[in-house]
DNA sequence: TCATACATACCGACCGGTCGGTATATACTT
DNA sequence: AAGTATATACCGACCGGTCGGTATGTATGA
C-alpha cells in the first residue's frame, strides 16, 4: 500500500529479529528508518501495534507450506523441506551494521518475547506445531507403505526426529552464528543419515 | 555466605528465567526480595552485575557432569542423562505469582538474552556444546564395539539426534508450558524409540 | 488561471512517567 | 565509636507517546 509504511515496517522486523522488543527503540527505529517520530506514529498507533504488524510479518513468511513438498516421497519431502527452509532464511537478509556488534537473526527469541506481549500467539503456534507433525506423519505413512522405509520406530516418533533435530540445529545457527553455508548442509547430512538408517 | 545476598540472588536468578535483563525492573527485584533499594545496592555493584552472577549460578546448576553417567552402555548412559536432567528442571521451583501470568521458564531466553549482555559467553557455550558431542560419541562409539547398537549412522550423527531432540522438546516445554510430568516421558520415549532403531 | 480550502505526509520539541543508580539517614552489632 | 546492614529520598537519563506546526499536494469554484 503506502511505500513509507512498508518501508517502517521492514525496518521495524529486521530490528526485532536482532533484538528484543523492549531493547528496540522508538529512537532507533525513527534513526534507522531516516523518518521522524511524528511520521511513524502517523502511520502506527504505537509500538506495541508494529510489533505486532511485524510478528505477523514474520511468522506468515516463515511457515512452510506443506502442501507444495513432494507427498509421496519421504526423501523427496525432507529435501524441499530443507531447500525451502534455507530459501527463506536466506531472504531474510540484513542491511544495516546491527550484524556487527555480534547480533544474530533470532527466531525463536523473538517467538518467546512476542508470547510475552502477545499471550494469545500460544494458540497459533500450537496449531502449527500440529499441522507441521500431521504433515510429516502423513508422508512418513506412505513412505512406510511404499516400503520406502521400514522401521522400528513409529510414525510418530520419527516424524519427531525430523522435526526436533531441525530445531536443534535452528538454535545452533541462531547461538552460535557460524551459519554460514552449512546451515542446511549440517541439517541435510543428519537428515540423510537418519533416513539411511530408517531404510535399513 | 551472607544470607540476605544468596537471597537476593536466588529471586534474582527465577525472575531472569521469567522475563529477560530489560523486562526485570529493580523495582520488582526490590519488591520480591522484601529489600531495600539500599539492601540491595550494598551487596550487588549494578544490575549488570547481578545478572552475570544469576547466570554464572544458572550455567553451572544446568550443565550436566557427563563423569558420573555410565559410559560403558549407551542405554544407561542416555536414561541417566534425562533423569539427572529433570532433576534440575524440577529444582528450579518457582515461588511468586508471575506463573499464573502466563510466564515460563526458559532457559534458551535467559542464554541468548545473556549473549547479547556478555558476548563472551558464546565462546563457553561453544566449549560446553563440544564438550556435550565428546561425551556422547564417546559412549556410542564403546556401543558400537559392544555390539549394543549397529547403525549405518556415524557416531556424530548418533551423537547429534541424541542432543538435537533434546533441545527440540525442551523448546517446546518453554514454548507450551504443558510441561507437567510428561517432560522428560517425551524425551525417554523418543530416545528409547530411536534406540531400538540402532539396536536394529 | 489562479485563489481558496482542505487533506495528507512529515517534523521535532516536549510531556509525564519509569528506569538504574546514588546520597544520605538510621538502626544494630561489636 | 566505628563498621555493617537496611531504608528512604532523590537524581538525571531515557522511555513511549503527544502536540502544534509546516510543507506539499489536490480538488473546487469563479
Amino acid at each position: 500500500m503506502n511505500e513509507t509504511r512498508e518501508h517502517i515496517l521492514k525496518v521495524a522486523f529486521n530490528l526485532f529479529l536482532l533484538k528484543s522488543y523492549k531493547e528496540v527503540t522508538m529512537a532507533e527505529l525513527v534513526e534507522k528508518t531516516g523518518m521522524s517520530k511524528g511520521a511513524f506514529y502517523h502511520y502506527f498507533k504505537s509500538k506495541e501495534q508494529l510489533f505486532l504488524e511485524a510478528l505477523k510479518h514474520c511468522m506468515s513468511s516463515i511457515t512452510p507450506d506443506f502442501s507444495i513438498f513432494d507427498k509421496n516421497s519421504l526423501y523427496e519431502f525432507y529435501h524441499q523441506y530443507a531447500v525451502y527452509q534455507n530459501r527463506i532464511l536466506n531472504s531474510l537478509q540484513l542491511y544495516g551494521d546491527d550484524l556487527d556488534r555480534g547480533l544474530t537473526v533470532n527466531y525463536y527469541s523473538l517467538v518467546f518475547d512476542a508470547l510475552k506481549v502477545f499471550p494469545s500467539l500460544r494458540e497459533k503456534l500450537l496449531e502449527h506445531e500440529q499441522n507441521e507433525l500431521k504433515a510429516w506423519k502423513g508422508v512418513i505413512s506412505t513412505a512406510r507403505k511404499n516400503g520406502e522405509i521400514r522401521s522400528f520406530m513409529n510414525d510418530e516418533q520419527i516424524a519427531k526426529v525430523f522435526i526436533y533435530t531441525n530445531d536443534g540445529i535452528a538454535i545452533r545457527i541462531s547461538l552460535m552464528k557460524d551459519c554460514s553455508e552449512d546451515a542446511s548442509d549440517t541439517l541435510l547430512e543428519l537428515w540423510d543419515s537418519f533416513y539411511m538408517e530408517l531404510k535399513g
